[in-house]
DNA sequence: TATTGTTATACTCTATAACTATA
DNA sequence: TATAGTTATAGAGTATAACAATA
């Protein structure tokens, strides 16, 4: 394994953190998906739709956000009636963040729409690359340099 | 090729396109290297060191930024002694940015530093596996949803 | 004393809009 | 007339710091 692997993926690493890539593909999911849905509440919807119904401080890491960014992005959310507060019954300090009928149906949406375009630029790969691929990246995200 | 591929390559780059990925990394790598090296200026160095001199108009889509933008974070390098400016010969309203013998240098240790946490990462990998992905992830980065 | 959600404040960074010089 | 670089301005979004309520 030469070093040349690690400059290779440093450079297809630099196209994908660019600062416009994850807006721009964000921005183009929530297109027509109504007022509460853009890129800014996306990663909350998908974080509930991940992990089920959290606090506001418990999903703030994930969003990577603090907690007031997450009530912030929450409560446009809640307006937009995707997303209602309930009062955690471990701890009355807490609010629980669910996603509503409404807030499934979108992030349903949201989910299919990523995977679509994703599976329209895998089309014309050789059989059986793209599975290699999704394997390596996934192990790549959780050992690479991230952590 | 079920849809699960593509379901599973969007939970990856989920990971990967979190807002704090990009900046932790960038701030990792650029930590102690100078006043003018940080996570903004980052992405002018590297472009300028892929591509060679280029002036701030032609620059700015490759940064993400506009020209005003590229602007900014160049005076910042120039102050640091990293850029300087030389006039454009071919048109006398552009000017250059060059990187200086400290800009080639910082950019060296940048991707070196860089290269280095990945191939850290994928040491473990079966052999092969490293060159399959990096070579899947440049495909992926061209005809990915990005373009 | 520590942590919850929330709100107000200060800060950072960006795009937009100007300006001058040149094509 | 259009485009270059630059600067000033306004806007968006964040972390920080406060607050009251609960652990």
């Amino acid at each position: 394994m030469t070093n040349d692997v690690g400059h290779d993926i440093a450079n297809a690493l630099g196209i994908l953190l660019r600062r416009t890539a994850r807006a721009k593909l964000h921005k183009e999911l929530t297109q027509g998906m109504g007022e509460g849905v853009d890129e800014l509440t996306y990663p909350v919807l998908s974080a509930l739709a991940r992990t089920g119904p959290r606090s506001a401080a418990d999903l703030a890491p994930d969003v990577g956000l603090d907690r007031s960014g997450v009530t912030r992005r929450a409560s446009r959310l809640e307006v937009a009636g995707l997303v209602r507060r309930e009062p955690d019954p471990a701890d009355r300090r807490a609010h629980l963040l669910v996603l509503t009928e409404q807030g499934e149906l979108a992030v349903a949406e949201l989910r299919t729409r990523l995977a679509d375009r994703i599976m329209a630029s895998l089309s014309s790969w050789p059989p059986g690359e793209a599975e290699a691929f999704a394997r390596h990246l996934r192990r790549f995200t959780v050992e690479g340099p991230f952590a």
